[in-house]
DNA sequence: TTGAAAGCGCTAACAA
DNA sequence: TTGTTAGCGCTTTCAA
């Protein structure tokens, strides 16, 4: 492997004078330049970048670390990210947490703080206080803080405005029997859990139903894991009932098209005997049957959105000055969202 | 950011001694050791792994690169590979190539050769000889390497006896009219292409076809990319042309789950009016519906003989002694697979 | 059993 | 406009 040497050596340079040039320093000569260049790819010479990340804190790499890399919404948002990011001319490194919270902090310590510049964290069992005592002091932007206090720049899943929707959708198709899946309607009482997620897709579905004065209690909410296998029970323990529903929101797509299997084991039709909406809108659902309506997720936005926050505290620290260390506030930033209707709710 | 010098200075030791502790060397006495690692525990001192990398070649992380982070087959390898490789104390940091030669060689020269002590590498539009040029000397296993000559370790999907696997259960569920969706029949007087994931596949096909004494022509075969969009409008030209098969091998899952939503809008009724049958596994079709009969390529599997020939390789590089460089020779492994029979040919 | 010292490859202050 | 030089934090001989 070519080093900076080697190169400055071909060049007929100093190591400095290499080092600017590859950068497009402007106070390097064209020609000085030109000719650096040209020895460098010569000798494949490829920056190492342990050696620059080491001396200049800087590696031009950027870390995502989700839940799980095989669970398709956190999949998609990876790859929307690692496009994004690669259009701004920057790597992209994604890790899983497997919702563990010895690798989330093993994460943070290690590559977050080290080998990237910054990073896309979505927090799971890791608190707010231990990330600010493990992060390192490199740029950080949350996905879905449930922190009341914004520590760090965070983008948001649009919850409660899609959940809102869901529900004015379900009613639009005729459905006057709601019910909600995924969430626990004791959370209501729970404070902590009111920032999560489902606790604010909660939310909005109660104002949906308020809005729209439908009367709701306990028994409109199911509980379950947002896992495909516990929807699919769901669905079974549903039917088995006595289908009191004509609409369903779901928490999730995956739980959703758990719901639409469950209910074709039991030969419940989806939508005829019950529409479905889910939320996230994940690839998945354009191709199921029925095909699943759906609160979709503007990825590439909240993309865009996680990036660019990214940048602009790379660009911030690029000019930081010690001894004036002012950062600015937060940012908490919302992605769009829009509601797709497909067949699962075609009534 | 505690560095070793502020834990050598907090247990009273030289920094080599420190290094020496934390890495639980034997030759420092316990007593020592002790006093380190406390102090290490009170200023939360982590290792920085650029500076271990740039010094010592070592960080402790694995890297893998497949082709896009969102399509449920690469995302589940990478996710088994991430937790085998946390089993081996390994971090592991997944990036995608897009399917972009450009993409590829960015990541195998930059992520790949500087901060992993190996890749696990799914080559798209690299060659051989150009990943020989790139990789820079560290541990590298292939998947799904199509070359002759075996330059490295790689691990192939068990695509020929689990295709010849799919064709004999269709036949023995009673299909007799036999296609294969998502290949180019071409492709075998292209020698090239025979050694490919595509190619394989076909080969097996073929082999059960002449096993059961099935004469085939190119008209059994349909090309299309392994998308389910495009698998979808092959599934309406079918049905329009009027259905001239019992049975259908999709290449992939997502081919296989598109052509059901395509049948779908068609009203073809799988299994009943044609069986259908992939190849992957992904657990999506555990869900779909009807749900999906597949060739479930053992990923576990994979991923455990994938880390296995990496450990094996950073194993003889820990020991090596540079000038008796013979390192033993590269490795070709194929990953277990197994038949699962779901509705999709229950029949 | 421990310490001193060199240096991995790079960047950035400072000099020229 | 270019060169000299001092490290970033760590590991690893070599010496004690």
């Amino acid at each position: 492997m070519a080093t900076m040497t080697d190169v400055a050596k071909a060049a007929g340079v100093s190591r400095a004078t290499a080092s600017y040039a590859l950068r497009g320093d402007p106070r390097i000569s064209p020609a000085t330049a030109d000719k650096v260049r040209r020895a460098a790819a010569a000798l494949q010479y490829t920056t190492n970048l342990s050696a620059r990340s080491l001396r200049s804190g800087r590696s031009g790499v950027i870390g995502v670390a989700i839940f799980e890399l095989d669970k398709p919404y956190p999949s998609e948002m990876s790859a929307a990210v690692s496009r994004e990011a690669a259009a701004h001319g920057l790597e992209t490194i994604v890790q899983q947490t497997s919702n563990s919270k010895e690798r989330e902090i093993s994460i943070l310590q290690k590559v977050t703080s080290q080998l990237c510049d910054g990073t896309i964290f979505s927090p799971g069992n890791v608190s707010v206080e231990e990330i600010t005592a493990l992060y390192g002091g490199k740029p950080l932007v949350l996905l879905d803080d449930i922190s009341d206090d914004p520590l760090f720049d965070c983008v948001f899943t649009p919850c409660a405005d899609g959940a809102e929707a869901a529900i004015h959708h379900l009613y639009d198709v005729g459905c006057r029997n709601i019910g909600v899946i995924g969430v626990d309607y004791e959370m209501l009482v729970d404070d902590r859990e009111s920032t999560s997620v489902s606790g604010r897709r909660l939310a909005g579905a109660l104002k949906a139903f308020d809005d729209l004065g439908i009367n709701v209690d306990e028994r409109n909410f199911v509980h379950t894991a947002w896992e495909a296998e516990d929807a699919r029970e769901v669905a079974h323990r549903l039917a088995d009932e006595g289908l009191a529903f004509d609409g369903l929101f779901c928490m999730t797509d995956t739980v959703a098209l758990g719901m639409i299997r469950g209910f074709a084991d039991r030969g419940v039709r989806v939508p005829d005997d019950v529409a479905i909406i889910g939320f996230d809108g994940i690839n998945e659902g354009d191709y199921s049957v029925p095909s699943l309506s759906t609160i979709q997720t503007d990825i590439p936005d909240l993309a865009r959105k996680a990036v660019g926050l990214l940048l602009q505290r790379l660009g911030e620290n690029a000019d930081a000055v010690p001894d004036n260390a002012d950062p600015a506030a937060p940012q908490r930033l919302t992605a769009d969202f829009r509601l797709i209707q497909r067949e699962s709710t075609r009534r």
